[in-house]
DNA sequence: GGGTCCTTTTTGATCGATCCAATGGCTGAG
DNA sequence: CTCAGCCATTGGATCGATCAAAAAGGACCC
């Protein structure tokens, strides 16, 4: 008998059951090796039974059983994920999850999101995830001083791509992070720019890798237009009181300016201002980091340094496929410039 | 040769490769069957084959293939949820999946997320995972008027769980939600033991579930106390500003306290009641719902209702776990009392 | 016409677990 | 001593796809 489609009758396209190659194989009156190669190396086929086997898996609305692929492949085509106990220091994870599984969706891989466990057994999820095969490859995020989970991975050859650099130990594996330092920087020329001279900077006590990083962005653009920097730098640990407090001896040395290394901090400084009887934006302008959601509802509205969220989930998987489809080839680091949010407390010098 | 052990030497426990069912059979002297039962359902192993297979795997570090046994149980112990861009009224969900995911992991389950397309293919993403056998069950959340998703899955006999309950149209399938109306009553509870008797309440344009939800609770307290209700409501779209104009005839009209729909509708009082000169907490009192992160941070502190969302997370998961093992249970809907958070804005009655 | 070479398609085995039915060992009754 | 009856254990097939290699189909040249 000729090769022909089987006539059999349209199926309405999500059927019952499921439908299996077999039965696409059959219908296009082919093997269930052609239909195989119809989705996964097309250009082995000929146009017209391509054509033919296409058909029949629009009309039978066919779709390949992950776990049966995943089994013969040996890949899950899942990424993992593990998500902490939200923290005082970790980041809304909202938009950069979603940026995650949107640039990992059009690449054929999902997300799979575990309760990530701290301490001592750490890397035991890690672990058992791996070895039941249950993703191809890690997402981290939250990395910490003396993190062991990129030695880990490296050590074992799994892919993964880091949110966050390491700011301690061995530089390992690709990783993609803001450049905080750009963004107090950018504050700094904007403010320069609006006539300001006496820029000061309210920041975290020093031993933090982004605190550091985002004071010296306050300072290299300092340098880089000639202005003084010491005596206008002071620390706060994150609480509107304590930075309130901290900031005072700046406005007692006349800065026009406060760029601060977080919204708390920012608030801390609408607070002292607002208790020499000042107004935030007018005598004193004020630009924060993170633009939280306090940002916008504050009155004047803080100017934030905004990190780019959504970017840096997108620029991570993209890294990451990358790594996955060449395993050998060198680290890849990206620093993305946050972009500054002005806002009304981002205000002309009045001296 | 009487059955026993293999004598081959202990392997590490991280092997190189794959350890699978076959390795830890002949090691254990047994065949691959009374492995899987001995992990599946042990009860039908003699106590000392067990033991000596559970050694077995322990030394071997043997865990079972997901692929593999999902390919033959037609189960992939997945669950998937749908994220949807960051949007104004999308809820912070870190907490939420954190507590999902930790239950669902100790149910054996993982979460699988996936970038849920909007508008007409909204039903193509679920669709798309089911076909490939990639999730047994969602968790909805987001959940908007004329859902089409509830009904969608039900007529499939999939299970699901929703976070959100359906505030129009017929109510499907199972859901947990938070109680709007006992948040806002137990702020009226609290500011009338503090003395207040004539509490406003400023809320969302009538219309949004949740905003009447909210709205109702107060009504419904004050009634309960025999306070008069009428005249002390006023309405305002969710921004500070026009919030604080919506709720100066309130102010005008005498209120001790004032119950927000938001924390942002309750910015918009204290920007109002220091517009006339006074100071929130002292002239008037002000709760505000949610518990967001500004809450904490202004001055005086927000007292505000708040969501718990690691409850409804880890009610969820517990709701549609049931529902798996028994499909035709009739449906559960829990809804969570949310708890009010004190801060300094909720102070004694000054008149 | 027949052989060579290349492309397209088919056949058969395989991934690692679980299902189902059947086997072997053991106890106790007859 | 035999045999039914029960228990623990085993063997073989199977889930649905892909891999590797063999077979079929054509074009082309001598």
């Amino acid at each position: 008998m000729p090769p022909g489609p089987d006539p059999s009758p349209p199926v309405p396209a999500q059927g019952s059951g499921s439908v299996t190659m077999a039965m696409v194989a059959r219908r296009a009156g082919v093997s269930t090796q052609t239909v195989s190669n119809a989705l996964n190396t097309p250009e082995l086929l000929r146009p017209e039974t391509l054509e033919r086997v296409r058909r029949a898996v629009d009309e039978m609305g066919y779709r390949p059983h992950r776990a049966a692929r995943s089994l013969r492949t040996r890949a899950s085509r899942l990424i993992g994920f593990g998500i902490e106990p939200a923290g005082p220091g970790n980041l809304v994870l909202d938009r950069f999850l979603h940026a995650l599984s949107e640039t990992a969706d059009a690449a054929g891989y999902r997300l799979l999101l575990f309760a990530a466990a701290s301490g001592q057994r750490e890397l035991a999820s890690y672990e058992e995830l791996l070895g039941e095969h249950g993703v191809d490859a890690f997402v981290l995020s939250n990395t910490r001083h003396g993190d062991p989970r990129q030695a880990w991975l490296e050590e074992r050859g799994i892919p993964f791509v880091a949110f966050g650099r390491m700011w301690s130990g061995k530089d390992v594996g690709d990783w993609v992070d803001v450049d905080g330092a750009a963004g107090t920087a950018s504050a700094v020329e904007r403010l320069v720019s609006e006539g300001h001279g006496r820029i000061g900077f309210l920041g975290w006590p020093a031993g933090s890798g982004s605190g550091d990083d985002r004071a010296e962005g306050w300072q290299r653009a300092l340098r880089a237009h000639g202005l003084e920097a010491p005596g206008l730098r002071a620390e706060s640990v994150d609480d509107v009181g304590a930075a309130a407090r901290a900031v005072q001896p700046l406005l007692d040395a006349g800065v026009t300016a406060v760029v601060a290394a977080s919204d708390t901090l920012a608030l801390g400084c609408y607070r002292a201002v607002a208790n020499t009887g000042g107004v935030p934006g007018r005598e004193v302008s004020v630009v924060g980091f993170d633009d939280s959601s306090v940002a916008p509802l504050l009155s004047p509205g803080l100017a934030s340094v905004a990190q780019p969220l959504g970017d840096v989930g997108r620029e991570a998987m993209r890294l990451l496929l990358a790594r996955m489809s060449d395993p050998a080839k060198p680290p890849e680091r990206v620093l993305l410039p946050p972009a500054l949010v002005v806002r009304a407390s981002l205000g002309a010098a009045s001296g």
